[in-house]
DNA sequence: GTAGGGTTAG
């Protein structure tokens, strides 16, 4: 009844996909954004011209050749210079060979040679590879310089190990070697990573004060980043603000950063307005990126029209559709259950030469699980093989999520083990989506099992998982676990969350333990929680079942004042309430309230008023009003203009 | 000649 996802929409959405620019002329474009950054006839161009080659080109032999030559013009086998070193090699093999070779040279090649070489390996994110070849130059006593000690850094912190950074940082300050910017905006970035913000701050501040290094425009971008995770966005906007000031210029990733986090939070007119700010004030272009955030949050909001205007700037300024925009596209429209309409966003982006990926199919799977057309889905899955894609495990949870929801308990269970099977490591979402399938089908001893299973395999629930245990035990009768559970997480960052909350007193209400419930609604004001729309309309329904309509009413009316307005569910739930509670003077009033807000009223809550009107409890002239709140059937399919 | 930052899955 409380379930926001089963709010009908009526959505007519409207996507004008940009055209791909089919020539790149270096022709006056009117448009004050417009810019010519389109490269895909150039890549398109290149990958076909090396396609008959086969992939045996390069071997680790030739790559040596090439590599290590000397610049003479007459040994030299045709090298692409244009070309780095880690385009050059994409094989980890391939470079791990190389390296031998070039350790056996006499007399060993320059630093930077290896530099490049860490680097390439870097790239294929073989972190700890590029960690080893490292330990190895040392041992070697190969000179490594501000270059080589950067990337291995990196390396540690994207294995989230900036410890073992600080640790390379040590030896760096040992060996003369003087960090830079590029350093210690590396070592803030590993922080971040490791969510641990404040001791970035701290470093940062100390970098200023002790002048150990001048920030830069990615340095503040990376201190920006880490504000938004920790939620601090106004901070972050403040530090774009004083970056500027201090004369060093935001680019376009240092706003993108602000934007997408502004646009997760779902404050996208905050985001728009910062846009603005970036285009028209300070004359930086958007990028796809910027597009991607700003589509991505815009969708999540169902703001199509909005969407449909931005990707028209897009082709207005030539900026061309990438992969991870259309995806966001298509992922959004299965959230909307309109799988037929991201099909035909994937044929357009074949057409275009974009060619869509795991993550695609991931959300088309997970659209048609979410409409429980497993058949469909599992056509999807089965055909991702003949595509050259290899399911990962987000194919799984999703294909586990669909049974689950459908109750279909041996189906998933036989998926789950074939997880193992297929060589992947469930991971803390299988394990969660698992836990919640089987408390739905009652299987609360399953479900405890499973947990079990997921902590001997080391892997830490998350705030999800708790809400979905809290949730599963409150469904099953079992609201006192429940609630000891929650009191003895105690004063846990997990317990102070609204969901938890909004599904504690729910459960309590449910299972006859009203003063429970109301205890823990008025408890989130002391725990300084601002109640949201679930909390109080869950309230609402809880003093309905306990028939204190009075109360109910006068929360509904507390709603408006708190800045927290009521939203179709909570009218249909009073109004449910208000039924039960045989108060049939009232439903007139709500229903106009509810057709003043433009709400609707949903199917159970129409069947009920009937129900009260052929019983002759409600007049019949209330059916006029009724007829004006019922959803209309969805007449107008999303329309693609392409 | 070689290094550092931003977008997609419950």
């Amino acid at each position: 009844m409380l379930n926001p996802s089963s709010r009908s929409s009526h959505l007519k959405i409207v996507f004008v996909l940009p055209a791909k620019p089919k020539h790149v002329v270096s022709s006056v474009v009117s448009h004050p954004l417009n810019k010519f950054k389109d490269t895909s006839i150039a890549h398109s161009t290149l990958i076909s011209s090396f396609s008959q080659f086969g992939t045996g080109i390069f071997t680790p032999k030739t790559i040596s050749a090439r590599f290590l030559s000397t610049s003479s013009p007459h040994r030299q086998t045709p090298v692409n210079h244009s070309r780095s070193m880690s385009e050059k090699i994409t094989n980890l093999d391939d470079a791990l060979q190389l390296f031998d070779d070039m350790t056996n040279r006499k007399p060993l090649p320059a630093v930077f040679k290896f530099t490049q070489l860490l680097q390439a390996v870097t790239k294929m994110k073989q972190y700890s590879y590029s960690v080893k070849l490292f330990q190895r130059m040392n041992s070697l006593r190969v000179p490594v310089n501000a270059y080589t000690i950067s990337i291995v850094i990196k390396c540690c912190c994207q294995m989230h190990r900036t410890n073992e950074g600080f640790a390379v940082l040590g030896y760096a300050f040992k060996h003369n070697i003087l960090p830079n910017v590029c350093t210690f905006s590396t070592l803030l970035n590993g922080l971040v990573l490791e969510d641990r913000v404040l001791k970035a701050e701290r470093l940062f501040k100390k970098l200023i004060k002790e002048a150990l290094c001048e920030p830069n425009a990615i340095m503040y971008s990376i201190m920006i980043k880490g504000l938004c995770k920790s939620g601090n966005n106004d901070t972050a906007i403040a530090l774009l603000k004083l970056m500027d000031e201090k004369g060093c210029k935001p680019n376009v990733v240092t706003y993108n950063t602000i934007i997408n986090s502004l646009c997760k939070d779902k404050m996208v007119d905050d985001a728009l307005n910062l846009f603005k700010e970036m285009v028209f004030h300070k004359g930086i272009f958007p990028d796809v990126v910027t597009y991607t955030s700003l589509i991505h949050g815009l969708c999540n909001l169902s703001r199509w029209d909005e969407v449909s205007k931005l990707l028209k700037q897009m082709e207005d300024e030539r900026i061309s559709l990438d992969v991870k925009l259309y995806n966001t596209l298509v992922d959004a429209l299965c959230k909307e259950g309109k799988v037929e309409d991201a099909n035909c966003i994937i044929s357009s982006m074949i057409e275009r030469g974009e060619y869509p990926n795991v993550v695609t199919y991931n959300s088309i799977i997970d659209g048609y699980c979410l409409r429980g057309e497993m058949s469909k889905a599992n056509e999807v899955f089965d055909s991702m093989g003949s595509r050259g894609l290899v399911p990962n495990i987000v194919t799984y949870n999703n294909l586990l999520n669909g049974y689950c929801k459908k109750l279909k308990r041996e189906e998933a269970m036989h998926l789950f083990h074939e997880i193992t099977k297929k060589g992947m490591k469930p991971n803390v979402i299988t394990y969660s989506i698992m836990i919640q399938g089987l408390f739905r089908a009652r299987r609360c001893k399953d479900a405890h099992g499973v947990y079990n299973d997921m902590r001997a395999h080391n892997l830490i629930p998350d705030e999800c998982t708790y809400r979905i245990i809290l949730e599963g035990l409150c469904n099953n009768n079992q609201v006192d676990e429940a609630l000891s559970l929650f009191h003895l997480m105690g004063g846990n960052k997990l317990n102070s969350n609204i969901k938890v909350y909004n599904i504690l007193i729910d459960g309590a209400s449910k299972s006859g333990k009203f003063d429970i419930a109301r205890n823990l609604f008025n408890d989130l004001t002391f725990k300084g929680l601002q109640p949201n729309v679930w909390s109080y309309t869950v309230m609402i329904s809880s003093f309905c079942r306990e028939g204190l309509v009075g109360e109910a009413k006068e929360l509904l009316f507390k709603m408006e004042d708190s800045g927290c307005p009521p939203d179709n569910v909570t009218y249909n739930v009073l109004l449910q309430g208000v039924l039960k509670n045989k108060q049939y003077d009232t439903v007139e009033m709500l229903l106009k309230e509810m057709e003043a807000r433009g709400f609707s009223i949903d199917a159970s809550t129409v069947e009920m008023l009937l129900h009260y009107i052929k019983t002759s409890c409600l007049d019949v002239s209330l059916l006029k009003l009724i007829g004006k709140l019922v959803p209309k059937e969805e007449v107008d399919a999303p329309c693609f203009i392409v």
